[in-house]
RNA sequence: GGGCGAUUAGCUCAGUUGGUUAGAGCGCUACAUUGACACUGUAGAGGUCAGUGGUUCGAAUCCACUAUCGCCCA
């Protein structure tokens, strides 16, 4: 192929740019690379893995709770797509009904036109017509994430499909009883003008005054009644005052009649528990049109329900503050009530608001007739599956959420009054009797008329994406199969935030079971929820949050991806600043560089890419003759890929990003490729360098794929390099690295020894100020025989890495101008003639003699402890012996060097 | 008020069923600059594991209480 890349080694230094360039997901999506097909699960016998995209809101751009959610689920694809699933990852955007009205309502503003002026059709022309301008924009931003959807797939919760499945999904759900229409008190939004439901009320601290009223008896001149409230505008819509029948304070005024400050009507004092006698005076205002409580009150007592409030947040009353802002009016009230004499005081009071998620106001409890989901059928399936563990949550401690959600379920309010969104499939014909049917000709057809009007308000933006596990498969109706439907659903991962606990996961598990019933995934991951340095969550009118884009310009994409992986806990927030995506950058780069490393010596005994290529295919790195270092580095890398697979498979993702970095960066590089370039340099025929070269290369790949759903760009560029691969070849679809059953037995200890004995022998130089550029002299007395082969086998690694000239020596010897230490039994001296003041190394001796003597003490008096040695496992008892036996070794020798030293 | 979580090195965090003289990254200190890499290497300093009590031969780890902080629900 033309194509191959033609380099045999890298660019000497590594940019992000060309390499994101290169590998970016649109290159994939034309090669069709992440393109899912049901035919390979239902003839090729694959299994699935689905993930589902939680819809992006169409209106928003890419954050950081974007790229750690994103990451995840590209991760958690990545790597099944690698162990051989057929992995479909489900991207799309949902509508967002009220954000996206907004949006388009404030631009036509600026040109002086209202919604009204142009009429729901015009306006809803509009609507599409920004989507199709802007509302890509998130999905694009996704892409430089270089995340491996099936883009194919993209659904919209507006498109055709979707929309034909709410619209069913309402009609069954309505003849099954679970919908219906009802007056209640609701959520209103003054500033959206819509109702919304419970979960989309954020409750915040607010100090507001707590107005304490008297009400006039109308039978006892002279006499009142206090009530205290927080509220007082609605003092004007009040039709009862109420008092607990056990309170002794107010038992004789039950059944009298007080006088509504300002109003002047007659309201009666009735008793009902539902009040609190601690709370205020012990008297409360009933005022149903503006209070849940007070409407269940206003219904236990057949009270009439007066309104003072209206849609948009201003007066309606008749006593001189209609049109005032409800706000205002509360002002005013309160200089009105002492006018009047009603006012008995004020106290400050700091109680919880809700305000509209959307708008940021307080929310006005508002009368009206809306559409509700019945809940508790629905939840109690949606409870089971997840105590039972058919679903799991990662962290597992979220189930108390949502357990207690469930438990304590409320209908759900489902109708919008505005226009964006899924109109209501309810028509009224002209005596007001509702027909809900799929579409006009069949609802017509129930009541017998064609003079219908179909209900005005259009359904709540999460009516749609609780459908998300299905209709992206293409579900449209109950019965509705297809291949997709076959082979996907239920889908396996679901990553999202916690927030969206109930809005989305409880719902989506609800819907699963009801149209599907089948629990719609299998594990559920919540993720972290970031925040800057000081835990402040990010907004953008605190100026806190890095723009994404600009840090993968700055730091790369791939430096992103890891760095917020790696610095995500398990269940906890994230502290981030941009600053910390050097940990990823330096990562990339050292991977980078080492790669070349290994390339340049590829270059040495190969020449050219097809001479390698044809050695390398054959490679097997159990066939042997390999030294220690590299029997060691093929153990490491085994148990690295165990302890990946079971971090895999317990969602610990962090340990996965924290186990690829440590191995690489600690084992392959600082000793591996060290010790690689020893053997390379000493004497060796070609072949033996060519397996050595081979074996690297080797590691380096399977390293490489293990990261690749971490850092997806950088491995596939340097992916490419190890072998002529074409364009459209991708280390995505290779297969990822297995544990090895048959490497798991290597005894690479010597190797750990080895590393001990150089680390000393740094140490002790370094301590005692041997200049980098000269060699030291270093003796070594092995412990036993087996040591000592060790040791002689290896002395041009430690003369390489200890940056010394190390000698074996004999029982009797032992140096008197030099600095000692024992590592495992093995006698280390690091002569230093005339380099070492005796006063510090005797000062440095003893110090070590008092650390292992108190070391000595401390496993001496537990193995003398009966209680230990009655109690503690066999096991344990006997690597203590062995601790003691070799600390009291090391104690010995130290102090004989101790001895030498003092002659 | 109810529930959940956190508290380990200056900072951010690991520490899997109790059995290390408690680990990492960043930061800090010292030294090193032509053969992969200063976005680096080597060495070093730095912790009575929030507090109190208990269980145990043995506790950062288990239990109880206390303190501080955060989140969710009322």
């Amino acid at each position: 192929m033309s194509d191959q890349t033609e380099t045999f080694n890298l660019e000497k230094t590594y940019n992000h740019h060309d390499v994101e360039e290169r590998w970016r997901s649109e290159h994939w999506e034309t090669v069709g690379s992440f393109h899912a097909e049901s035919s390979r699960v239902l003839e090729g016998g694959k299994k699935p893995f689905t993930v589902l995209m939680p819809p992006p809101n169409v209106t928003g751009s890419l954050t950081l709770g974007h790229v750690l959610n994103h990451t995840l689920q590209d991760i958690f694809i990545r790597y099944n797509r690698m162990t051989g699933k057929e992995a479909l990852w489900l991207p799309g955007t949902d509508h967002a009904g009220i954000a996206t009205q907004t949006v388009v309502e404030r631009k036509l503003k600026k040109e002086g036109i209202t919604r009204h002026d142009l009429g729901r059709k015009e306006f809803l022309d509009h609507v599409w017509q920004w989507r199709e301008e802007y509302g890509g924009l998130i999905l694009k931003q996704l892409r430089r994430l270089g995340i491996s959807c099936d883009w194919r797939r993209n659904l919209f919760t507006m498109d055709e499909g979707a929309s034909k499945a709410v619209i069913n999904a309402f009609v069954m759900l309505y003849r099954d009883g679970l919908i219906y229409r009802g007056t209640r008190i609701i959520n209103w939004c003054p500033v959206s003008q819509t109702a919304l439901s419970d979960e989309e009320v954020i409750m915040k601290p607010r100090r507001d005054k707590l107005v304490y009223v008297q009400y006039a008896l109308v039978n006892h001149p002279g006499k009142y009644i206090t009530i205290a409230t927080v509220r007082p505008e609605t003092i004007l819509a009040d039709v009862a005052i109420a008092v607990n029948p056990e309170d002794p304070r107010f038992r004789d005024l039950v059944g009298e009649l007080a006088v509504v400050p300002v109003a002047g009507r007659h309201i009666p004092i009735i008793a009902d528990d539902y009040v609190d006698i601690e709370f205020g005076t012990g008297a409360l205002k009933i005022t149903p049109a503006h209070d849940p409580n007070d409407y269940a009150v206003a219904r236990r007592h057949n009270l009439p329900i007066l309104s003072v409030v209206g849609k948009d947040g201003r007066m309606t009353d008749e006593f001189g503050y209609g049109g005032m802002d409800r706000f205002d009016a509360r002002t005013k009230i309160i200089k009105d009530l002492e006018e009047l004499g009603n006012l008995v005081r004020v106290e400050e009071y700091e109680h919880n608001v809700g305000y509209s998620e959307r708008a940021d106001v307080v929310v006005e409890p508002y009368l009206s007739e809306q559409w509700f989901v019945k809940m508790k059928p629905l939840a109690e399936p949606a409870l089971k599956v997840v105590n039972d563990g058919e679903i799991q949550f990662h962290p597992r401690q979220w189930i108390n959420t949502y357990r207690h959600w469930m438990e304590n379920i409320q209908d759900w309010c489902i109708s919008r009054q505005i226009w964006w969104g899924h109109r209501i499939p309810a028509w009224y014909d002209t005596e007001g009797r509702v027909w809900v049917a799929a579409t006009y000709e069949e609802a017509s057809h129930l009541a017998g008329t064609d003079k219908l009007v179909q209900d005005e308000d259009v359904l709540d933006t999460w009516f749609s994406s609780w459908l998300w596990p299905f209709t992206t498969l293409g579900w449209k109706e109950r019965l509705s199969e297809n291949e997709d439907l076959t082979s996907f659903y239920p889908s396996n991962t679901l990553v999202t935030g916690p927030d969206i606990i109930f809005f989305w996961v409880a719902r989506m598990i609800m819907a699963g079971l009801y149209f599907k019933g089948e629990a719609p995934f299998r594990d559920v991951y919540f993720t972290s929820i970031i925040r800057d340095m000081k835990g402040r969550k990010l907004s953008k009118s605190l100026g806190n949050s890095p723009d994404p884009l600009k840090v993968m310009d700055d730091y790369g994409t791939d430096a992103l991806r890891f760095t917020i992986i790696y610095i995500a806990p398990f269940g906890q927030d994230v502290l981030f600043c941009e600053e910390k995506c050097e940990l990823g950058r330096n990562f990339a780069t050292k991977i980078w560089n080492a790669s070349r490393l290994v390339f340049m010596q590829r270059e040495k005994y190969f020449s050219n890419a097809e001479e390698f290529a044809a050695l390398f295919r054959e490679f097997d790195p159990r066939s042997g003759g390999f030294n220690l270092a590299e029997q060691w580095i093929l153990a490491g890398f085994n148990s690295m890929l165990e302890r990946y697979h079971t971090a895999f498979s317990q969602f610990r993702v962090n340990e996965i990003v924290k186990l690829l970095h440590d191995f690489f960066w600690r084992d392959y590089c600082d000793w591996y490729l060290e010790a690689l370039k020893v053997k390379l340099s000493g004497e060796l025929t070609r072949e033996e360098a060519r397996e050595s070269v081979c074996l690297a290369v080797y590691l380096l790949e399977g390293t490489l794929k293990a990261l690749h759903p971490v850092m997806p760009f950088i491995t596939d560029e340097i992916w490419h390099h190890i072998l002529p691969r074409s364009t459209e070849e991708s280390i995505a679809l290779s297969p990822m690295p297995l544990f090895d059953t048959r490497l798991s037995h290597v005894d690479a200890g010597g190797f750990n020894l080895i590393q001990k004995l150089i680390a000393e022998i740094r140490s002790l130089r370094s301590l005692f100020g041997v200049p980098h550029n000269s060699q030291a002299e270093v003796l070594i007395r092995p412990g036993n025989d087996g040591d000592n082969l060790l040791f002689e086998a290896n002395l041009p690694l430690i003369a390489v890495l200890g940056q010394c000239f190390p000698k074996l020596m004999g029982e009797r010897e032992r140096p008197r101008h030099a600095a000692g230490t024992v590592v495992e039994g093995n006698e280390l001296f690091v002569l230093l003639e005339g380099l070492i003041s005796f006063s510090k190394e005797r000062e440095r001796l003893q110090g070590e003699i008092d650390n292992i003597f108190s070391y000595v003490g401390l496993l001496q008096r537990k193995l003398s402890n009966r209680g230990f040695v009655d109690n503690a496992p066999p096991e344990v008892i006997v690597k203590e012996r062995e601790k003691l036996s070799e600390a009291e070794d090391n104690l010995h020798k130290l102090r004989c060097s101790l001895d030498v030293l003092s002659e």
